[in-house]
DNA sequence: TTGTACGCGTTATCAT
DNA sequence: ATGATAACGCGTACAA
């Protein structure tokens, strides 16, 4: 249990703490025969520096800390390397910080900046109606990635890189109509949400208007409040054995999220129907599992890549430039599939 | 950039560090009126104590250490509650550390033995074979969970739970060939793989000798070695295709791995062979994926909730009775799904 | 019940 | 080029 620490090395080598010091860290003024000798040292006795020590001491230290909130978001996992490679290449360290989704991710920020001395944050996922007081205390800037903000903070504050929910969902809604279909049914998020899940039911209702398909209220399924897994294969597969049960008529089936569209899909393949030809499916995201479904399944593209990349240009343009914060929303692409493609 | 520290707070209320620190700390020696007082300025101040100081300062710490190798592991995202939970269970705290594939599982687990003054380490994932000087670096008792590690390292080093991918994999192609299948495709690991791949592939060779069936070498695909993506639909897809183009003939496909199984499926159907009458597919480790996929994908599915809540129980009996280091192997559970019932 | 003072392991600022 | 030493923010004996 007793760990070796600096003092140790620097008495092993017969030299003082401060030459250890400036050995680990590269520093200009050692001769070099000594710096070997200390390295050599170290190997031997295993010895790693205590990171909590390290930061306590330094005032200055280059490192972003990534919040990501929510370790099952597919759509999370692949962002990693390229977060990863764009703050390595300004030459600044990251730390990840997976938290759960119930978690608070600003008092996690607020720990992490000070124990790590972060320069700055940026926050991946969680779509929680954060408030303006609570954002004021980031003592850093930071960046939120695809999560939405209540309209009322001051878009002063933040930076964000995201898409249009609102507008890509309209688009997709517009599209499967454009395609014939005339009894679309939404497989909608929880009642109450005022986030993503809100935002694409209202592209849902807005491009059904402006086709002047009348709304049914029957065709809007929303998750079980009681159901924590909202974005899951196992809640679309529900929603879709419910509806089909209900006696509802309907053409097509657009769910809010690919899993979702998943689990609809099994449930109204097993029950015999048709994909395209008797019923439509399409969802949202740009997951790959949607490619290699059978029939591939109809979605919306997040290109996560570039979403990436333009959060870590927009930090450090924030940070090396001194730029105001910037607001940047992504287009996505609508991937036609069979699963609409009758 | 200027955080409010213990001694701000002890200031703004006319009272030591201590004092601050006591009622931070629930310490029972104060006076319930200050305690309320300082804990408001706290609240007002959004002052959060610096966990570096904190760690550097405690000896003893109750806090368990989780080590995840791949964040993209569908596998390892369900088990983050069932481990949280477990270990809350016993009283004490936890810490999940992420890791990237290729990033050293051990430096990270002493780092962070450090930094946090761990009881205990768990590792999740990661199949690399650590030598036995490593391992042995590490000063607190730990278990790998679901990880392979070299035989020639002493089992009494460390605990161990998984599943043995060897017996799995026999019995996966032993129930294939009970069904009639003839002409198995193994869609294998990298070639060199002495990991689960090599397990699984040794599983298939053996499995098929005792049921009387020749191998044909040509019908082992191994994945590409400079595919990083080995443990993919896109790599079992890429895999199928190049199958099916060599013109050897096959009834079945069996993946060492659910995504991989999914990729087949996707070229086997987008090639019009039907699913299971023309060909049967098989994977292994039991994703919702494969329930959800149309057809269900039979499948050896891993119990990692139990794995998960044992390996906590051998790291606690461990720690509080002083057990030996013990390995565990959980049988899985063969899950006969519609992609091979002709 | 509360305050004082020391030390955790490290880096940075002085001297030497 | 190297050594001594003061912080960093906190917890905890010990004293009051």
């Amino acid at each position: 249990m007793e760990s070796v620490t600096i003092k140790d090395i620097a008495k092993r080598c017969n030299v003082a703490v401060s030459t250890v010091s400036r050995a680990i860290n590269n520093h200009p003024d050692i001769k070099e025969e000594t710096r070997r000798k200390i390295m050599q040292v170290i190997e031997e006795n295993n010895y790693i520096p205590n990171n909590s020590a390290q930061n306590l001491k330094k005032s200055d230290s280059k490192t972003i800390g990534v919040i990501v909130k929510g370790v099952d978001n597919p759509l999370f996992a692949k962002v990693r390397s390229t977060l990863a490679e764009s703050i390595a290449r300004y030459g600044y360290d990251y730390y990840f910080q997976y938290i759960g989704i119930s978690d608070n991710e600003i008092m996690e920020a607020l720990r992490l900046a000070k124990e790590k001395r972060l320069r700055g944050i940026i926050f991946l996922g969680g779509n929680y109606n954060r408030t303006q007081e609570e954002l004021e205390e980031i003592p850093v800037p930071f960046v939120m990635s695809t999560v939405t903000i209540d309209e009322t903070v001051s878009k002063s504050l933040y930076s964000s890189v995201s898409v249009d929910s609102y507008k890509e969902s309209y688009r997709m809604v517009d599209y499967l109509c454009s395609k014939g279909y005339k009894k679309i049914v939404l497989l909608a998020g929880s009642k109450g949400d005022e986030s993503v899940g809100g935002l694409r039911l209202k592209g849902y209702r807005d491009a059904l208007k402006a086709n002047h398909i009348s709304i049914d209220e029957k065709r809007i399924c929303f998750s079980q409040d009681w159901a924590e897994d909202v974005f899951s294969m196992a809640n679309g597969y529900r929603m879709t054995k419910k509806l089909m049960e209900s006696g509802v008529d309907f053409d097509c089936v657009y769910a809010i999220a690919d899993s979702i569209a998943i689990g609809a899909c099994k449930a109204l393949l097993e029950n015999g129907k048709k994909i395209p030809q008797e019923c439509g499916v399409a969802g949202f995201d740009g997951l790959d599992e949607t490619l290699y479904y059978h029939p591939s399944i109809t979605t919306i593209r997040q290109p996560m890549e570039k979403i990436a990349e333009e959060t870590v240009r927009i930090l450090f343009s924030r940070l090396h430039k001194g730029t105001k914060n910037r607001h940047r929303v992504f287009p996505c692409e609508l991937i036609e599939r069979e699963s609409t493609m009758k």
